[in-house]
DNA sequence: CATATTCCAGAGAGCGCTCTCAACCGATTC
DNA sequence: GAATCGGTTGAGAGCGCTCTCTGGAATATG
């Protein structure tokens, strides 16, 4: 086997090479402007014969900065490994934001709680990433709270459940959700219910928070039933629904899946959408085109999303402020569904 | 803001405390044998006390290993971020693996080519990880070979299109496939057509040719639409088929995302499943078990994909030799759809 | 009791890089 | 012509860690 490690031509090469001394070798190499340009060309070119690639460590180890962002997702969320492309997304954004500023993503992925969580505690805190992104959190998850105290920057993806200074990106779910009821109510239905997502979640507990809202606004009774974002769980809720309130003319599920498997149960139990039921979903994603019907739905930015938190942890990072709170706004995209 | 790099305990710190040399702190750090019990536990209790993380940076630029795998992933593979969750189950594969050996997980995107082909080889050559994971590879993309041949241990997963000595874990797609339209011929269906997947990836091709070995065993004609394993590309190749042979009796699809957008395509031609049309798809992603009706799909275990993937270059990187070619073991799951 | 052997801890040399500080040099100014 | 000055370059000190090598204590052997 080659051991690249060993032969790999370092900064004094590059200098030998050019004749000058490390120093300047190092300037050139990050972008220095006080380098004369004949010197410049000849280092960069050394650069380029030797085919030198700085050595990470041995930077880091200087500059104290590591040029990695950690992208911490809980490992049993529903919704990372379900089939919905919510992860996908995320990751994408985060991705695609951090490569421009050329940093590494780093991807941990944590267990409720136990061993793995103190793993990541450890690396985080241990100086490993230049920050955290934390996503996809259920219940009150210490986690976001006790890296930023040990000054590990951290922004998290949805609003956390405890008390926190910890900054967050999210669409206002609640206000989102309340739109999407409205849209239903406006269109003339009459006894909506929802399937509302895990409520462990912030996304379950707002989106449930803006339908009770809406509900109250317009002196009408709830009719919930929880899943967990996941398409079964949504076909499972729609039937306790048609149980407790066979006439029942529109729901509106938190997640896209969830209407879809929502409006399987609906058509195993003869009801025809959207004549007899209305149904909207949450997400947009790319599915809920293909339904039948297509989905009326709350598009969320969920790539923007990833975007921006990487765009926030990078800022702190940088030891900028940030705004505690980031709020993307969300879309009613109108299809057949309704 | 608070600067963890700067107050982080040293190792230095550790043997202080614990009044012994910095080489024997790190022997205890590092589990060496060689060391007395009670001065043993005399460094552990500072390694606590102090709350002492290892500085990665500085270990990595003595041992010249990382501790982290690239995992690297063709971000514009319509499988990685379309509705299905290949994309998913691989990191989860990937990732379990390495957290038990305790590695991280460094995720790179790749564009079809051009400069973030670059970035990707730039970072893998320059030691910044121990090893690389790439998948979903189209085309002849030659970074594998690339940076096999830097040095950079590398295991892709999924047959690679160019001839090259890169080990690759994958299903046996071909023969895969030619069990299934196998089943298909078994339960009397004679006009079998197929929805193939993106003929520059090894899997759209291999499923492809397993369904024309079994065409010729059985002396029929092929019929083909490609897609590229989405659903509306599903959906559409199932109608052209149609168009094609409005007789046909049975549809193998390369994946499940396509099986579905078969599924809807033939319920709205107006034929029933599996009376009219049997389909079988592949993959056995979770939502096959929902669709309706049921899917009959081949499994393949793509979790175990992402470990295998994982524990080979990590052998690879420890120095060993390691089979060329690893394939796991896919399944025929019979549903209700054949 | 002297010598050989084993075992364990410490000293010290780097790993490759950045960055401060001093040195230098040609050019400007008095 | 001497003093000053902006602009470059080089020397060298570490960043925190691992690992080899050496020395000394403890144990075994003749």
């Amino acid at each position: 086997m080659v051991m690249s490690g060993r032969d790999r031509p370092t900064l004094e090469n590059v200098a030998q090479r050019a004749g000058v001394s490390r120093a300047t070798a190092s300037r050139v190499v990050n972008g220095s402007t006080s380098v004369a340009p004949q010197i410049r060309d000849k280092v960069l070119s050394a650069v380029e014969a030797l085919g030198y690639v700085p050595n990470q460590a041995a930077r880091s180890l200087v500059t104290q900065r590591t040029d990695s962002i950690a992208l911490v997702a809980s490992e049993t969320a529903s919704r990372v490994f379900s089939d919905d492309p919510f992860f996908s997304g995320i990751i994408r954004g985060v991705s695609l934001e951090l490569e421009a500023v050329d940093k590494q993503l780093v991807l941990m992925m944590v267990g409720p709680s136990g061993p793995s969580h103190d793993r990541v505690e450890r690396y985080a805190t241990g100086g490993h990433v230049d920050g955290a992104i934390i996503f996809s959190m259920h219940g009150a998850d210490p986690l976001p709270e006790r890296l930023s105290r040990a000054g590990v920057p951290v922004v998290c993806n949805g609003r956390l459940l405890i008390q926190s200074s910890v900054p967050y990106v999210d669409v206002d779910n609640e206000d989102a959700a309340r739109t999407a009821v409205h849209h239903l109510l406006d269109t003339g239905r009459r006894r909506v219910a929802t399937i509302a997502g895990p409520q462990d979640m912030s996304a379950g507990i707002d989106r449930l928070k803006g339908y009770r809202a809406a509900m109250q606004d317009t002196g009408r009774r709830s009719l919930v039933a929880v899943g967990d974002f996941t398409r079964q769980s949504g076909a499972l809720a729609m039937s306790q629904l048609l149980g407790d309130d066979p006439d029942l003319d529109a729901v509106f599920a938190a997640s896209d899946a969830m209407a879809e498997g929502a409006l399987r149960a609906l058509r195993q139990a003869g009801r025809r959408v959207p004549d007899d039921v209305a149904v909207v979903g949450f997400d947009d994603m790319d599915f809920a085109r293909d339904t039948e019907p297509p989905l009326t739905t709350v598009r969320q930015p969920i790539t923007d999303l990833g975007r921006m938190a990487a765009r926030q942890v990078l800022r702190m990072a940088g030891g900028e402020q940030i705004e505690p709170v980031l709020l993307l706004p969300t879309e009613l995209v109108k299809r057949e569904s309704t």
